[in-house]
DNA sequence: TCGACTATTGTGGATTTCCGCAGACACCTG
DNA sequence: CAGGTGTCTGCGGAAATCCACAATAGTCGA
């Protein structure tokens, strides 16, 4: 791992040297590869950046690269770059959460516009999905009975009532209760609510 | 308003017809125009289903009309249609925001079935949408300073402290409190917490 | 078997919240 | 001016939370 940085994925040699060159020339980090095997070989899940995706490629086509890495969970902002595109491809591209799609030939300038936009765009990502992590491991350090008594205290739910519900005592909850406050870092239970808040969408991949 | 319809706005009558014949056919209601002027003096904040948007017309393209929609508030979900498109102007639409991009001439049962998805992700935005009304309401009742004390018990923070932050007594921001429980309809900080959590995104136009 | 972790409960007290009752002052409107 | 609304305050009590101290018991791995 070495920071965030243009990932370029395109058969053809001239191509990725090109790309690369540009990149370059305007003080863009970046790295190719010469098939979709060998990207999906290297990626994780914490990868920063973004891809510049060549779609046509003999081997694995980048739509299906593309579709690969969303199911690992890497959210890399996807540039598409094809000499063959037609409308239906970039639409369904885009729809399925692409970043850009761009015909060949291309404007230098525009590209290098659109990686900087994916660049930017993709540090909010990170940064994101790190404080999501945070939250996501405070939460898995919850014992099994923390956690229910966490989801009744997010639903309102008085001590008192999340004892009879759980048919223990008050005392024990309140234990609970201090006890999930620390793990998760948060000094009320409005707190925990807004923390809690952040997870709303990506429940996260698997894998 | 007359419950959720398919919007056609296209300047050729044949075309008009032709989709209002194909949607009457697969039973969804839908309601044409000729132009982008005579759509935008009939569409407000309100409308449901989705919108079959003509690219080229003369006068008010369909793009411009999509973007003054969007800058009315309106977030009805758009689908171009247009026998002239690029990859670039597609994936502009998109990324701005549009929800399909269809070229001309289009195959029936795929158009029918982007309309139907798209007035099924229409539903859940107008429901969503309606319960964000709703909070936007209730919140609009709050006082100044209810909405003051609102926000540091957000924060977190003990009546007292907040009486300190204000420079008032503890029992005024009791009394603050339970107005504020009272007027956005929750029982505790924690519902409060979560019922602002629904206005993250979409702080909402203006007009 | 010992220690760590988890779940459980109790006592008692400090602190906080919640709420009814009561009143004050300012501002605005009919 | 009378009445409504918003802001502010005090008193006192019921209920809930927070917490330190203390203890029992089961599971699991070293």
């Amino acid at each position: 791992m070495s920071g965030p940085a243009t990932h370029i994925v395109d058969d053809d040699a001239a191509v990725r040297d090109a790309l690369q060159w540009l990149l370059k020339s305007r003080a863009v980090q970046s790295q190719a590869w010469g098939s979709a095997e060998d990207f999906l070989s290297f990626a994780s899940r914490g990868l920063c950046g973004c891809l510049l995706l060549d779609v046509r490629m003999p081997g694995m086509s980048g739509i299906e690269l593309f579709d690969r890495l969303r199911a690992l969970g890497c959210r890399l902002p996807v540039i598409f770059l094809t000499g063959h595109g037609d409308v239906p491809m970039a639409v369904q591209a885009l729809k399925d959460g692409a970043f850009d799609f761009i015909e060949k030939p291309y404007d230098d300038n525009a590209l290098v516009d659109k990686v900087l936009a994916a660049l930017e765009h993709d540090l909010k990502r990170c940064a994101n999905e790190d404080s999501v992590l945070l939250v996501q491991q405070k939460l898995d350090q919850l014992t099994q009975r923390e956690q229910e008594v966490m989801h009744l205290i997010l639903a309102g739910k008085l001590n008192k009532v999340i004892a009879d519900e759980l048919g223990i005592a008050m005392r024990t909850v309140e234990v609970h209760r201090s006890h999930i406050f620390e793990k998760m870092q948060v000094r009320s239970a409005v707190e925990l609510s807004q923390v809690l808040g952040l997870l709303r969408d990506k429940p996260s991949p698997e894998s």
